[in-house]
DNA sequence: AAGGGAGCCTGGCGGC
DNA sequence: TGCCGCCAGGCTCCCT
């Protein structure tokens, strides 16, 4: 499910129920995600407020008063929803009846709202998501974030910066932008994505961007635009919702409704002018969907 | 050194 | 209807 913009839609959505609130309790189900819980998760997280819940990348940073910070990632199909009612959920939401426990409710969050209890869950069925529970000055140093590349949609992307990054790179332009190291939260749907918009073919050779025609970058702007473009129009739409990723309000994103190549093998490109047909590759291992006709 | 493939898990879907 | 194989949004490790 979760690419940048799922993950930055479930934050706004848990925000009004976690950050700034004190968090109860923590009720765990099972003793590990796709690794063990840290030693004492539960207990070093009882009784803690939580000052800011914030996005690096895929990753949901929970800062707590404790001086911890609570690393969650959400996997392939982690999702949160939330229980109980403080008077601020979404217009449409529904509310579950207590302890109406699902399958795969991995993590449950005891919060406090003004005296009344919210219950914010982690459900995550194939559980590749994780939680860790580090001290916040030591969260850049934690394995997963030591690399970390760049935020596709903060200050530091720009066409001269992703000409350093690419130079060189002989490896295809869509494995080149799925590498967190080089820009962290692209995955496989906005990558697809921000290619078809760029005009650029996902098995062009990442380094032949940074010179096209001789002119340095003449390719890489209008690729970190159509980056920019589609994450903020899918944040817009509350991500995407494939299979049944939902928003924390259990309503579902809108975003798959505007895919222009993702998933659309054999189906008619959208460009204007273009007669060509999206077509499916496979890329070190992942689905590549793109038109050959107009993607270069 | 960099790129490709396997592996972690479960559920949903298409095909027979 | 039922079972089987294939596929899926992420990420890391191992091998070439």
């Amino acid at each position: 499910m979760p690419e940048l913009p799922e993950v930055e839609t479930v934050r706004r959505g848990l925000q009004p129920s976690m950050e700034g609130r004190i968090i109860k309790a923590v009720e765990l189900g099972r003793p590990d995600l796709r690794f063990p819980f840290p030693p004492d998760f539960a207990e070093r997280i009882a009784g803690t407020r939580i000052r800011e819940l914030a996005r690096r990348a895929k990753f949901l940073l929970g800062h707590l008063d404790s001086g911890e910070c609570l690393i969650m990632h959400l996997g392939m199909s982690g999702s949160f929803r939330i229980e109980g009612n403080a008077g601020h959920s979404a217009p449409g939401s529904f509310h579950y009846e207590r302890n109406d426990r699902k399958a795969h409710d991995h993590v449950i969050f005891h919060i406090d709202e003004n005296g009344t209890e919210t219950r914010v869950i982690y459900n995550d069925p194939r559980r590749f998501g994780f939680m860790d529970l580090v001290p916040s000055k030591q969260v850049q140093d934690h394995p997963f974030f030591a690399k970390m590349g760049i935020e596709p949609l903060g200050n530091a992307l720009s066409a001269e910066l992703l000409a350093k990054l690419l130079a060189g790179k002989a490896t295809p332009i869509k494995a080149a932008l799925l590498d967190q190291r080089v820009i962290a939260g692209l995955g496989n749907i906005y990558v697809c994505e921000a290619l078809h918009l760029a005009c650029i073919s996902p098995r062009r050779r990442a380094g032949s961007l940074v010179r096209a025609n001789g002119c340095p970058g003449s390719r890489l702007s209008p690729l970190v635009q159509a980056i920019r473009d589609v994450l903020n129009e899918a944040i817009a739409s509350g991500g995407s919702s494939l299979r049944d990723h939902r928003q924390t309000d259990g309503t579902l994103g809108y975003f798959q409704h505007q895919f222009k190549a993702y998933d659309r093998e054999g189906a008619a490109c959208t460009r204007k002018g273009c007669d060509g047909t999206i077509k499916r590759i496979v890329q070190s291992g992942r689905s590549s969907f793109y038109c050959p006709s107009c993607q270069r």
